[in-house]
DNA sequence: CATATCTACAACCATATGGTTGTACGTTAC
DNA sequence: GTAACGTACAACCATATGGTTGTAGATATG
């Protein structure tokens, strides 16, 4: 059953942002402790903006989210995101599934067949 | 528990080769059956060589495999490229179901304090 | 053999991506 | 008020991406 309803757009976005390993890596600092985006910034050798780009690409995705406090934007980790996306991986097993049961009835049929 | 040992690239290829809307129908349809290369080119509206690129996307990505079949190459789904990508997001989820119970023991612990 | 089919691959183009530096602006601290 | 900090954003650059057309080679079919 489809549960999600996400455009194609909003796929793209999810696998795209997750596809670098900055990004991935920020993802699982923010799931585990609020970081400020400067915060974030200390732990790569990349400049600020660099990593605020990242933190934007993560946040069009729907992965994190930004608020402001203060001077500082705290990026938090948004668990649903990453649930969305593997929930859509889960939907290709199930094909995948459902082709090797119709495949092992169809060997079954064959072998009733041959009786 | 990691299980995978997937490298950085390997896992970048991943969600990179899911991160478009042709390449993600061109995995559901393989994962159903067997297409060759050129009968996949039929299904979509861009040319025959732009096919070939999204597939030589999945194949480096170990979502699909091709194989020759006389002058046809046979592309399958490789379901558990998919079900690798499922498994890193799967721990994502566990980093923050880890953070939660983490929250959850601190307010414990505050609780007790008050008493 | 001749022809049609399927694939491979190069060359090209426009746009997106991941990085940089520089500038400007709001907020905190002294 | 001034200086330092955190952020936003523009401009720029090199490379990657997603598409095209064209050419060539291997395999099947008449």
């Amino acid at each position: 059953m489809v549960v999600d309803m996400l455009s194609e757009d909003e796929v793209d976005r999810l696998f795209q942002a997750l596809a670098d390993a900055t990004r991935r890596d920020i993802v699982a600092r923010v799931l585990i402790a609020e970081y400020s985006v400067s915060g974030l910034a200390e732990q790569y050798d990349m400049s600020f903006a660099a990593v605020q780009k990242h933190v934007a690409v993560l946040e069009r995705a729907s992965l994190v989210t930004k608020e402001r406090r203060g001077r500082e934007q705290i990026v938090r980790g948004q668990v649903d995101g990453v649930q969305k996306a593997r929930r859509l991986l889960d939907e290709y097993e199930e094909i995948w599934r459902q082709r090797v049961d119709r495949i092992t009835d169809i060997l079954a049929a064959d072998a009733q067949d041959e009786d």
